[in-house]
DNA sequence: GGATATTAGTTGTTTTTGTAACTAACAATA
DNA sequence: TATTGTTAGTTACAAAAACAACTAATATCC
């Protein structure tokens, strides 16, 4: 039975251990400053990076549950970040647009989340860098 | 402010979407054979994979937090996968010890994970799953 | 056109987590 | 030996997540 699998080089446990890690003091800037949850901050950065779109293909990008989405949605609206837009064509459908205060929040989070992803790295090399971005997008199927 | 840096390869994105997807089909796992949670897994990875120690070493070697190794500890006791034994010299104390069915329980999600784990590095060369790991290992100050 | 099925999104209810306050055992110090 | 402080662990309550049931709009099929 024992095929010298060590246990604590378990991947999903190592992955999960340094998603926590390296996702803290993100997670302490954008909840302290913009009073945002995870999610909203998801919805937010998918708005800011692909552009307009609608709640459910935010759910399928960002692989987030309806249900969050819409709270989400709804939390980011109340901070005035986005405004929704029902579609003529098919009034189910709500295009979800960026405020001018949702895109500033969007660039300074990006900014700072640019400053963290360097420090993160910083002990990697190059080549380090590449491999582990490339398994992780493997790993995540993005 | 554009940096070239693009948000969508953000560390801590990245490896929250890797955490999630490797995780999924293992907890299915453990979820319907053991109804276990994935607190109780982590604990009981731990006494497996280190052998016995209290809840409060398991907390900083698991990094959990005391409540959650707390109930978890006490969700194991009720599954008779573990027992407590408190220590003379300082009755704070108490040591958790497996049972042979928690042992046994280990053996078969630890031979799991094992399989789990071949099967996320499959495609990888074997200089890619070293780096992979070592990365992870030093994000997660492990 | 009308019944039925799908789809986008919301709301309600139950679990699980996070935070803070608590108890019990021990340690240190006056 | 009372007083104060610290540590291990639990419990109670609030926040968040997961899951199921719901509404409203559209599509399909008869």
């Amino acid at each position: 039975m024992d095929d010298g699998f060590d246990i604590s080089e378990f991947l999903p446990y190592l992955l999960n251990q340094a998603a926590d890690a390296s996702s803290l003091e993100f997670q302490r800037y954008y909840k302290s400053r913009y009073g945002m949850l995870r999610t909203e901050w998801r919805v937010l950065f998918h708005l800011g990076r692909y552009g307009t779109m609608t709640a459910k293909e935010t759910c399928s990008r960002a692989r987030l549950h309806k249900t969050k989405v819409s709270r989400a949605v709804a939390a980011l609206e109340a901070k005035r970040f986005l405004t929704r837009h029902q579609m003529d064509d098919d009034r189910r459908h709500e295009n979800l647009i960026l405020t001018k205060a949702g895109r500033r929040a969007f660039d300074d989070l990006a900014a700072a989340a640019c400053r963290f992803d360097a420090e993160l790295v910083a002990g990697f090399s190059k080549q380090e860098r590449n491999i582990l971005r490339n398994c992780l997008r493997q790993i995540a199927n993005l």
